[in-house]
DNA sequence: GTCTATATTGTGATAGAC
DNA sequence: GTCTATCACAATATAGAC
């Protein structure tokens, strides 16, 4: 779940409700009735908050797009040293999956289905020249392996999701059981960050 | 695509079809009508060849499954040195999802939707004991970082898959044309064996 | 095997009472 | 704001002619 906070009001029990559902089945998958039941009220109410279900899928796209485009920018322009914006970076990429891996993969799913809608959905932002400036200095120097700003996003963001979005297809058919995937996420989370360093850094 | 010989017959235009549009919408957001369509033929035939859409789907599903766990399995047990063998896993594992995101996106998504149907699809398969006693000894040398079994396979698998899926996604966010994507596909297609190597190898 | 017509149920959305 | 009743239509599935 992204948002945890309780829900008091209809209103914000009907979003997590449809945050949970759209996540899962995807905006064409999910029916307006099982959103109603997880809010514990009827459709009727669904229509009463957010008009019809394309605005309710949008209203909860944005939030999940923003999710991503600010963990995609947050600090790339703050003024701390490369290294330590780059941990930053691959920890926040981390969690974000880490926590809400059915959200990724409700966007990599909708992004195929739909692309028209999804971009309608991507904010305005500026390209971040102050990590540019930082990343091609250290690549001049020889700290890390040549990349573009873009080819080094991709590929980070890349190492850090996957491994978490596949349990329940690792679970399957390594036949696999909760407990032992937790363990293997956990084992994943604290790893990860070092092996992608090694990916990047020049020794 | 993943089956691209020519379809003569209509089960096989069926088939060609609903591959098409089961891994674009997922099970549940397929319309029969749309796999009807594709397969330039009426609703009534598709009920004819394959029942109803449960069958259709778990035919299709057995396919991509069986896919996916032949590409695990395959060349784990073959008598070839763990080097030559490591090689060619990952470029099975890159071609695997390179010609077909699409599908493994699928599988991601039904997977988190509805994991018993999913289990049901699995075939049963035995552990490769050739590989783990390979592994074994390469991690005893020195030669490979320590993982167990599970983990190599489950790491090196993510290692090889992400970087293709999130295209779409990726081409949104960064406001990149299909150009641009394609250009970076092939690229990172014949970057990932040295960076996944250079992550799991002692130097 | 292929098609048209139709039965049946599911689903989104609204009207209107309270 | 909340609920019940209901409409309109979309979607699966089948029956039966050819």
């Amino acid at each position: 779940m992204v948002n945890k906070k309780p829900d008091n009001n209809t209103e914000q029990r009907i979003l997590e409700a449809a945050k949970t559902i759209l996540f899962k089945d995807g905006i064409q998958g999910a029916r307006m009735q099982d959103i109603a039941d997880l809010a514990k009220i009827n459709r009727a109410m669904l229509h009463y908050y957010y008009r019809d279900k394309e605005s309710l899928s949008e209203y909860v796209m944005k939030t999940v797009v923003s999710k991503f485009v600010e963990t995609f920018k947050e600090n790339l322009n703050s003024d701390v040293s490369i290294e330590e914006k780059i941990d930053l970076y691959i920890s926040q990429e981390i969690d974000l999956v880490y926590n809400n891996s059915e959200l990724t993969i409700f966007a990599l799913h909708e992004s195929i289905r739909d692309i028209d809608f999804f971009k309608k959905i991507i904010p305005e932002h500026k390209k971040s020249t102050l990590f540019a400036t930082q990343l091609s200095k250290a690549i001049e120097d020889g700290l890390i392996k040549p990349f573009t700003l873009e080819e080094f996003i991709v590929f980070v963001s890349s190492l850090c999701m996957f491994p978490f979005l596949a349990g329940p297809l690792y679970k399957a058919i390594l036949h696999w059981d909760e407990k032992r995937w937790q363990i293997y996420r956990r084992y994943l989370r604290r790893k990860l960050p070092e092996l992608i360093k090694r990916a990047i850094y020049n020794k």
